[in-house]
DNA sequence: TGCGTCAAGTTCCATCTGGAACTAATGGAT
DNA sequence: ATCCATTAGTTCCAGATGGAACTTGACGCA
């Protein structure tokens, strides 16, 4: 059936992109939450903060594919539980900015590595400049976001 | 952020794929709900037996990256909806095999065209050449798939 | 300075989801 | 022949999910 999807399908990049990410987010989540009883959302927001300090909710929905109201929950699921903290934006008080706490960023330091480890496995198989040349594919298709169709017309009259 | 994760980012592969993946199955699956009333998971089946006729519930979970008791839910639900027929297959009476209706063919050929248009318009940034580089190389990936970590060790003792 | 529009974030709630435990069938070992 | 391990598929159920509607704040405009 991989076989089938590889080969006699007409949507080859979207079977691989899938496919490839899911085998990439499953352990990873599924290790995240056993480990640390954080759900997938609310890592994903940790791991954003971590790459950025001070950003908004609405950035991390932008970049990350999730719904703003999941991201708005796990926002407050981690500052229960004192991962995160929230700064009210002074020059747009409808903004509000988080910030690691101690905890939260121990525990993207102590995951980032398992991340890379498993991306390191998953591209095993390309040589590194293989690896490059992929790099640059996929982030020439990310750049070109504007161009694609983000809500499939309605059926035409015809 | 999406520059972030573009450059600060260690998993850029995991970014890429995950946002490639989102920006295909979003429209499309939102459009198949809204012109089918069909669930993502019941159109993952419908594709599945499309592209193979006579595969069983278990096949399509080994390729689409669900549990199969959801697969098992959209399989009886695309049967009530006759888009699907079931046979059990005479050398294995635990396998049942699937087969698209009339209608479920219908479905199939009506919707596969609008998810290579949505594909066409991501890849549009690449030459065909380009395209070609990147389904090598992403097909490399997939097929190494026994080389990769199911499951995040537990931590060690140290 | 009052109004309409838009953006960030939250709440509500019906629905979906997926882990775990189950049933039924197979196939290998003794 | 019987037992045990394994596999395909289903059921159960607690909890996650995401669309829609809402609140609050910002900003442009008259």
């Amino acid at each position: 059936m991989i076989a089938t999807k590889l080969w006699s399908n007409p949507c080859w990049l979207s079977f691989r992109a899938n496919y490839i990410a899911h085998h990439f987010n499953q352990p990873i989540y599924e290790w995240i939450a056993r480990r640390y009883q954080l759900s997938a959302p609310e890592h994903v927001v940790l791991y954003a903060v971590g790459l950025k300090d001070g950003i908004t909710a609405d950035d991390v929905a932008a970049s990350s594919a999730r719904p703003k109201n999941t991201l708005s929950r796990a926002v407050n699921a981690l500052i229960a539980k004192r991962l995160l903290t929230r700064l009210e934006d002074a020059e747009d008080r409808r903004r509000k900015r988080l910030y690691l706490t101690r905890q939260g960023r121990r525990i993207v330091t102590d995951t980032v590595p398992k991340f890379v480890a498993q991306e390191q496995a998953m591209i095993g198989a390309l040589t590194l400049s293989e690896q490059q040349t992929l790099n640059q594919l996929l982030t020439k298709i990310v750049l070109s976001q504007n161009a694609w169709p983000t809500r499939i017309a309605q059926e035409g009259k015809s």
